[in-house]
DNA sequence: TCCGGATATGAACAGTGTTCAGTCTAGCGT
DNA sequence: ACGCTAGACTGAACACTGTTCATATCCGGA
């Protein structure tokens, strides 16, 4: 075996290069044969595990994906107990936590939500962030703590906020620290 | 003259073939030489007007800026009186145009929010279509339209939520028909 | 009329993604 | 234990890409 990737470790190993890649320098100037010449491969030994550079990237967009999921995940984990103040914490953490992805992974986030990638659609379930923002906003309506007769539309209005925050925050349109202005404006606006 | 460039006119038809091109192909696609080429001219002729390929797409990009702001300029003519009626119709109708640009210049929305032409900062007096928002957002206020208490920090959630609705959109994460549902249900949260 | 500065050329360089004929080898079926 | 096949990998090639530079061309002002 040595340094031959014939036993199917290839594919794992350009995505984590790849990834790496991305992080350093965004998608646009990550190189296929860089990638392989890091690998000590040849250019071509990709394409028996990748229909393309973009099926690479693609995979790449996917960790992204689960990463900006992990980052919920464990936000979820840090509030449990069924209450209105945790409630609200998980609301409130849930949007800083997608927005501090933004933040701290710029590149990776760029190619997420990128042309590359193209997020299917909403269903089967959407992904998982989104399902995430909306259990949290159930949770708000559950306890009653959703300014009364604005619930429907409201998932889309704070999907798109909270997304839209992070674009302008990647876009450098938005210093990092307006992000715990938009956080505490929303929780205003939406709950009373 | 007949077709030769030599009298300046080359750096404005290379912006509009570059458009073109963006338009129909999207930024990634576009190619220098090739753009070059349908103007009958050599490709290193660019560079005695364009630093880069990039300077060049940026040019698109402020295109782009302009044609969002054109739009917009037109909703507002079309609602100048100063009455509350007015006020709403010109904030819905930015926000309607807003998402229109983006559903159907999808790739070049791309470019002027992407990653090449980087929107500098919000001042010294930002980009026009922000403006234009946040002045109909001054008018909503002045009628005394908006909730109670809601002013502070709503510039920001306005705008995040418009252009991460546009944004969505662009990705294919929603489909057309959302836009409508969202500017209603953004003007039922803000205003009573 | 001549000159100078802007403008366009053509060839070259270094790099890219992708294809394909051929090589190697790991592991299955007999 | 053997041969064979299916999958992984190579190396060279193709058709591009953006960019540079020495060279040639043209236009307007002195």
């Amino acid at each position: 075996m040595s340094r031959s990737y014939h036993h199917g470790a290839l594919a794992e190993a350009m995505v984590d290069q790849a990834l790496a890649s991305v992080r350093g320098q965004g998608a646009d100037q990550v190189s296929l044969r860089a990638i392989a010449q890091a690998l000590d491969v040849s250019p071509s030994a990709a394409y028996n595990h990748f229909a393309d550079k973009d099926d690479l990237l693609r995979a790449v967009g996917a960790c992204g994906l689960a990463a900006l999921d992990e980052r919920m995940s464990r936000v979820l984990a840090a509030h449990l107990p069924d209450t209105p103040d945790a409630a609200r914490a998980r609301f409130s953490g849930l949007g800083r936590a997608y927005l501090a992805f933004a933040i701290d992974e710029t590149h990776l986030f760029q190619l997420t939500f990128g042309p590359i990638c193209e997020v299917k659609e909403i269903p089967p379930e959407g992904t998982g962030p989104y399902l995430k923002l909306m259990a949290a906003l159930d949770d708000l309506d559950r306890w009653g703590l959703l300014k009364s007769g604005t619930r429907d539309g409201l998932d889309l209005i704070v999907w798109a906020a909270t997304h839209g925050m992070a674009t302008l925050l990647v876009e450098g349109a938005v210093p990092p620290e307006a992000a715990g202005v938009f956080i505490d404006s929303m929780a205003r606006l939406i709950t009373d």
